[in-house]
RNA sequence: CGGGGUGUAGCGCAGUCCGGUUAGCGCACCUGGUUUGGGACCAGGGGGUCGUGGGUUCGAAUCCCGCUACCCCGACCA
């Protein structure tokens, strides 16, 4: 490998440089003139395509429909909710203008002071302000009930600090909404949806991921409670993955969203919402690559098998070419997506690094020795590992091969988790293990005080309550005060 | 919004302290040839308002003042 490439993916350097240039590198997206924004490139925009089928194929089967909502709110939507409202005014993209005009100082052009707006648009940080003032009039008996609506689209939220996939200014994201008649439906749909992002993370990304619940502090603004997948990079750092959120009755009182109950009695529509981001192909990235570049699991790569041709003469190339032509429709056909790279103005060396750099799970070289014997090399991503194999039966082989490689990258991942969760009991032992990274289980005493202590001193941050697990009671590490269950704790993205 | 840093060819940078031929290097690009089983080599070539506005000077990428953009570290957050 060019020691220029080694140099830039070296995780020896710093990690955030290191996750940004092989952003950049392994051509999934770059910085925009746009101050905070990012361009997907076509690579990256392949693999969000994967998520997004996949992802669609799962809301669907859970009875959901998609719909699509505009990208404006009036401002006065956003303040029909206090908590909702104070989470987000701070980070607003407000139009103002709807008109330019030459300026009369003959320098481009300016806002037409003219064209002011009556009352100021917020471009969408969250759509629950905007659907919630549309379901007030798709809502009014209980035989309405219930919504169960999706909306794939873009949101932008004005971060101070933005950083490739992980917080942009703009980011795509799909947000569920759904409205229903009683409680336990609402709390038993945030839950389901939680579960979907989880075995989404788990089967499809390779990714191991705690479901759990946020500590009140880090409640989505407007929710009573809300459930994450957080999931654990490769440096130590934690990164919440998707969140579902139970929203009560807030949205529905802000709106005056109502309905008539079998009862004859008017009652306000219970809410969840619940979504997930381009933050997950930042996941994707952080939680398998490696130095030679990304590690993408079968089920999400854009092409899972690549081919490559090592010829010297046009005639061996043509050779090669009519070798290859049955492999690759027999995978096409067995549902293994594949590419042959035959082109000629790059060396095979230059191939093998590029598709490695990409993340391909699975490369065959084919040369003059192979056609000979009838054989090809195969070479796996995940493991770095060659072998040379019969071409018979090949395409079988190839595709037992990708299951192989998806559960191998789970287990990694799953492995590199339990290695770094520890349980911790005292404070101070809680310093010295934070920095080492990964998740701790500790107990806390419940109280936002202690949360805050515990970040101002460590900047390491609750990052849920977890479902599942160990329920034993303890004492605080801080202040010693009961508490009901270990909590994780950990430094996050 | 606070602290720091950087703007020089498509990308990455040197040159700036100490002003002085025609602004340089690597990668990429173009042409020709030899190559092709782990990012090839040789020869030739093209490409620059040195972020921007002003000032000092015989002369500014270099010195001075303003503006601006981006990156990093904090605070905030999917």
């Amino acid at each position: 490998m060019a020691k220029e490439l080694k140099e830039l993916t070296s995780r020896s350097v710093d990690y955030s440089q290191w996750y940004q240039d092989l952003v950049i590198k392994a051509d999934l997206a770059e910085n925009s003139a746009v101050r905070g924004c990012m361009v997907i490139k076509p690579y990256g925009y392949a693999i969000w395509e994967k998520i997004q089928r996949q992802l669609d194929d799962m809301f669907k089967e859970t009875g959901h429909v998609n719909a699509y909502f505009p990208l404006f709110i009036p401002k006065s939507f956003l303040s029909k909710e206090a908590e909702h409202v104070e989470g987000f005014a701070k980070e607003c993209a407000v139009v103002t203008h709807h008109r330019l005009m030459n300026d009369p100082n003959g320098k481009g052009v300016v806002v037409d002071p003219q064209a002011k707006l009556e009352e100021e648009l917020i471009v969408r940080p969250t759509s629950e302000t905007i659907i919630w003032s549309t379901y007030k009039n798709w809502i009014q008996s209980y035989r309405d009930l219930p919504i169960l609506v999706n909306q794939w689209a873009n949101v932008v939220r004005w971060e101070m600090r933005t950083r490739l996939f992980l917080r942009t200014a703009e980011f795509l994201w799909q947000e569920g909404h759904t409205a229903h008649a009683t409680e336990e439906e609402a709390v038993a749909e945030a839950r389901r949806m939680i579960d979907v992002y989880s075995t989404f993370a788990e089967k499809y990304m390779g990714m191991p991921v705690v479901i759990g619940v946020k500590s009140p502090s880090e409640r989505f603004a407007g929710a009573l409670d809300t459930y994450t997948i957080e999931a654990l990079m490769q440096d130590g750092k934690a990164l919440q993955s998707g969140t579902s959120h139970f929203l009560g009755q807030n949205f529905a009182k802000a709106f005056d969203v109502t309905f008539v109950s079998k009862e004859n009695k008017q009652e306000y529509v219970w809410a969840t919402s619940w979504g997930v981001s381009t933050r997950l192909m930042g996941a994707l990235i952080m939680a398998h690559s490696d130095d030679n570049g990304l590690v993408l699991p079968p089920a999400l790569a854009p092409f899972q098998v690549v081919i490559v041709p090592i010829y010297k003469s046009e005639e061996q190339l043509k050779a090669i070419d009519e070798k290859v032509a049955p492999i690759v429709s027999k995978l096409k056909a067995l549902g293994v997506s594949v590419k042959y790279d035959n082109s000629d103005n790059k060396k095979p060396g230059w191939k093998f690094s590029e598709y490695e750099l990409k993340g391909v799970p699975v490369r065959l070289a084919m040369g003059a020795r192979d056609l000979e014997n009838n054989t090809v090399e195969v070479a796996r991503r995940d493991t770095l590992t060659k072998e040379t194999r019969s071409c018979e039966g090949i395409e079988e082989y190839l595709k037992q091969l990708m299951d192989e490689i998806q559960a191998n990258i789970f287990q990694k991942a799953f492995d590199f988790r339990t290695a770094n969760t520890r349980e911790v009991n005292s404070y101070d032992e809680f310093k010295v293990e934070i920095e080492k990274g990964g998740f701790l289980l500790c107990h806390w005493d419940g109280t936002p005080e202690t949360e805050e202590l515990i970040k101002n001193e460590t900047k390491a941050t609750i990052r849920c309550i977890p479902l599942a697990g160990d329920k034993t009671p303890g004492k605080c590490m801080v202040t010693g005060k009961p508490s009901l269950c270990r909590v994780i704790f950990a430094r996050a993205y």
